[in-house]
DNA sequence: GAGTCAACGATTTTCGAAAATCTTCTCCAT
DNA sequence: ATGGAGAAGATTTTCGAAAATCGTTGACTC
């Protein structure tokens, strides 16, 4: 076997990236099992690195892990969609108000670098090509990450990221359905003229609401 | 090879458990790199469950991860109690808001019982038994762990778990020098007190107060 | 018919060694 | 002296197979 490396400098970095785009795409459905034998097949390598791989998906909430009955998708759920929303609106609406207050020129460049390059692409639509909202979906992490990156607290913003890619899994599973009412793009739009006129409170309160919005589109999704 | 294991239903559990033990006690330092034939010599097991271990070690903050030259134990610097402390008081402020609001009287009870067990040890103090204050940190974080157990987020819940062992670390650094102006057990009183009393905000600002000592009484281990 | 238990198959978990990578030291040219 | 190439040693990372464990099936008893 022994194949050479895509990104990463390890092939349990590489197992990961697989790993997690696989659940991403929604190759695997919340709640599937996965084996280490299909793991294996997809990522072409033994089972350490897929092991390792998977240790650390499991750390960050992608996977669960039952002793001795391996490991598996992180179900989703309404209430949990709700949990992470909130925890977001605490921890990120102060870690926006924080960046707000402690930011510099570079911060306010990164800023509207990110919001510019996320706002070229039109719209996030069900009938766009799949590596165009593939390509959204980066640059929209990128500028939420920029939102927060001057809030000074190494900590806090490890906590962000990792809620981030926790509701990335929920806002993945409905393309479709916020093309509606929303004015998504406003809504950032509107992150980054109070980020920019410097009002902390402001920004932080958008941040939540945008949050909160967003978690309420999608909740229609466990009417079931 | 091959022991029976100890607590865990894995001997990557065990493993997980004995380095996390040892980190505590100090037998390895912050920075220090962490071989895996020592690693493997303390644990008596193969590589494999070792390597899981540390895996989850570094997704709680307690070792690093360098690429192909394996992990060390995280470091500890005056920048990240400070940041821990305020992230913990974010979240963990909240966390005990939301469990005043929330509480029944099962979590009361809890907290009581807790509470009660932790202050049948006098004080912590240097010349006290290793076994004693073993004792005395693993009921300190139950009390903890109960006073936000009735907040109703799992995921808050979690955060505020990882943050506490991290601070853990900070505060076993020196048992000795809190024995000095400050009442401790005073301060958990008090925070009993206000949550039986069902006053969030008051509860939420005492634990607020509570990590800020804690933290001013730490610094001065790094004045060096 | 319901319940218990042993054996089987599927899967995870662990092992011990091989391969890959980084570090250090030496030696030589500048 | 200084700097760089290259070999040797130390350590991590990965492999492929063996061992351990779990869930299930089916025979056997009450």
């Amino acid at each position: 076997m022994q194949q050479k490396r895509t990104g990463s400098r390890t092939l349990a970095g590489d197992a990961y990236e697989a790993i997690r785009q696989a659940i991403g795409a929604g190759d695997f459905k919340p709640g599937d099992r996965l084996r280490f034998a299909d793991l294996q097949a997809l990522c072409d390598m033994s089972v350490t690195p897929v092991r390792e791989a998977l240790a650390r998906l499991t750390a960050e909430g992608f996977t669960v892990l039952d002793d001795h009955r391996g490991y598996s998708v992180a179900p989703l759920s309404l209430a949990e969609l709700r949990d992470v929303t909130a925890t977001r609106q605490l921890c990120e609406g102060e870690a926006v108000r924080l960046s707000v207050l402690n930011g510099d020129a570079d911060w306010e460049a990164r800023l509207v670098a990110a919001h510019h390059l996320m706002a070229r692409i039109p719209q996030v639509r069900d009938d766009m090509p799949t590596a165009m909202r593939e390509d959204w979906e980066a640059r929209h992490a990128t500028f939420h990450a920029a939102l927060v990156s001057a809030c000074g607290s190494p900590v806090l913003l490890e906590i962000c990221e990792k809620l981030f890619s926790r509701a990335d899994r929920y806002r993945r599973l409905s393309v479709s359905l916020s093309g509606g009412a929303r004015d998504v793009a406003g809504e950032h739009r509107r992150l980054v003229e109070l980020a920019l006129a410097r009002d902390a409170e402001g920004a932080a309160s958008a941040l939540r609401e945008h949050y909160g919005l967003t978690a309420a589109a999608l909740e229609g999704f466990f009417a079931v």
